[in-house]
DNA sequence: TAAATTTTTGAAAGCGCTTTCATGCCGCCG
DNA sequence: CGGCGGCATGAAAGCGCTTTCAAAAATTTA
């Protein structure tokens, strides 16, 4: 959808300047052609002549037309519009992918709907309904709570791409992050590092994500021989207070430990306050490893070991996959691997 | 060609049910009356007997029918979406604001288009454009860089809520933050100390905010006769990296300097890791406050003493504006004053 | 009680676009 | 050379709703 001709914005009132006051109709007119074949050129939907496509892209270049996607909406068309269910608009984490599918949208005409789902699958549910009210041609769901199912039956309708988790459906396209491999590698890198009581914050049980995680923390362990101490894992439900919360507790139960780590780069924060609280030294006393890798990570005190996660290669993904699945060739894309970024909150075991 | 009785979905799962496959018209072939009267009840557009009504209510409930926004969008009436135009859809600040607006429209079936302008006028006056294009129904504008004009033009077609500046249009709301008495507030907190030579990291000089609070800095500086130092007042873009910069080039000038007051938290926590690297503690060496009060804040290392600015509250009061205008009530909002959180990266001046 | 007003309500015309459906035109085969 | 299959194109019927416009019903006035 190349909007090749878009009125220039030579007056400084153009921000403002009335938008396609101009319709159809009348590019038809001025090219001297039906609205059907205006129509048909602008959605390839047709066999044209080559002559009458010209004066008709001339006409929609002169007059500066942009097809109204409400009108396209109800005609049965597409809306240019896919619908995204995101679990919270101002998640640190999945503010990137959110970033990811708007610029690989915005540069194709489409638009991204988005919408919060709380972690609540009756919420989700909502949202659904929602966005298919307003007639979007797709939906991208962010993780999430709802069943396998109700996903499937959804794809039915429309297009869906879901992320964090895996499933086989026609017209639905999981991307799946290897949350396992990460885990391991985290571990494995705190391993190498000479750690041996190595406590690990969980996040929420009913997350398939974190429950990878915790599974490639073990198999780490099992590779090097270290025996899975259970009193070493203590949950947390992946915000900064629950990363707080842990190791309280852990210091409670006087498990020595000379390493952490977290489910996510939200809970390492918290963990890393925690510490802080108690005079323990990071990297000198303790070393902390998160997940995820945002933003903020680079920024904090230390700066954060942590598994990267592409947050915003997996909106960009997720979007490119939707408008494959909407222009109907059958995407096959793969999230790239997991990657360990060390930073400066992990270190050397001391003595 | 009327198929009224398109082929139901009658799956169990309600979650993807499909919607409003009931049109207005079915309800009023129920109710046994006219669509236009449906219509009007619906919007409340027309007086219409009690009788009547309560049949439609009744068939409406019966019938569970949502009005297609799409429909209603093309034919003149209200989107029920607003379009909301934020500078980065991940954004730590406004990423709060963006929950209020949602939280604040969602219940009363509103829904937002949310776009970023990426700081960049051009950017967003294309946003506009397909904010318009897609009939929302009016707009919300989180800063921005476009130009008082171009805002107040565009509030001639259409609602215009506009937060970080101070406005005066019709059909346009500008919600402004006290900055000034912010900058005041934390300077004012860092003299009373027993600081005086306190370094300022600036925003971006195209900034209002930034420019209000750095205004506030001196007013309190000179409230307090202390002397304002130029040399203490280095500059920054808003970004993390930019405060690792400011603190940087700071050292460099051998100014001695015993608190760092940043223009927003993300700067503050660029200023906390370079003075980190630099084996200079906070708060025991330099005190350091911030502006904003991100959620991260609290947890950072140390916690951040900051100017609390209520972006959620920002969020609902914007959206809150938005339905009010829409309604054609002319709204009178005044957003919370400034208000300084003390946490622990401020501490008395040292000998 | 008939005429003039004022409601209440329905019929119908769109909103801007997509999509049959039907037409006119071409080349082709017999 | 007449007739038939194809193909490009236009006419027209909606999509689901709002909104005149005008007719019908209810109310008031003379």
């Amino acid at each position: 959808m190349t909007i090749k001709n878009k009125p220039r914005t030579t007056s400084r009132a153009s921000a403002a300047r009335a938008p396609s006051v101009v319709t159809l109709e009348m590019v038809a007119q001025a090219a001297g052609v039906s609205p059907s074949t205006v129509s048909r050129i602008l959605n390839g939907s047709a066999v044209v002549s080559e002559l009458k496509k010209k004066a008709v892209d001339q006409a929609v270049a002169d007059l500066g037309f942009i097809p109204n996607p409400v009108a396209r909406g109800l005609a049965g068309g597409r809306t240019l519009s896919v619908g995204v269910i995101t679990q919270a608009i101002d998640s640190p984490f999945y503010g990137a992918a959110l970033r990811g599918i708007e610029d690989e949208l915005d540069p194709v005409g489409y638009s991204a709907l988005f919408v919060s789902g709380h972690w609540n699958a009756t919420i989700e549910a909502h949202c659904i309904n929602v966005l298919r009210s307003r007639r979007v041609d797709g939906i991208i769901v962010l993780t999430g709570r709802l069943t396998d199912q109700a996903l499937k039956l959804c794809a039915k309708s429309m297009p869906v791409v879901v992320t964090g988790r895996t499933l086989q459906a026609a017209g639905l396209v999981a991307l799946n992050f290897n949350n396992f491999a990460g885990g391991q590698m985290a571990t494995r890198h705190l391993i190498e590092l000479g750690h041996r009581q190595i406590a690990f914050i969980s996040g929420d049980a009913e997350q398939p994500d974190g429950i990878e995680r915790l599974r490639g923390y073990r198999a780490a362990l099992e590779a090097a021989g270290i025996a899975y101490n259970p009193a070493l894992v203590v949950s947390g439900d992946f915000t900064e207070a629950s990363g707080i919360l842990a190791v309280d507790r852990l210091l409670e139960t006087r498990q020595r430990f000379t390493a952490v780590f977290a489910a996510n780069d939200q809970m390492a924060f918290g963990a890393g306050l925690a510490l802080y609280r108690h005079s323990i030294r990071v990297p000198q006393d303790v070393s902390l490893v998160g997940f995820d890798d945002l933003l903020t990570s680079l920024h904090v005190i230390p700066p954060l070991t942590t598994v990267h996660q592409p947050a915003y290669e997996l909106g960009r993904l997720a979007a490119t996959a939707m408008l494959q699945l909407l222009a109907g060739i059958k995407p096959s894309l793969e999230l790239p691997a997991p990657r360990l970024i060390e930073r400066e909150s992990s270190a050397r075991v001391h003595a």
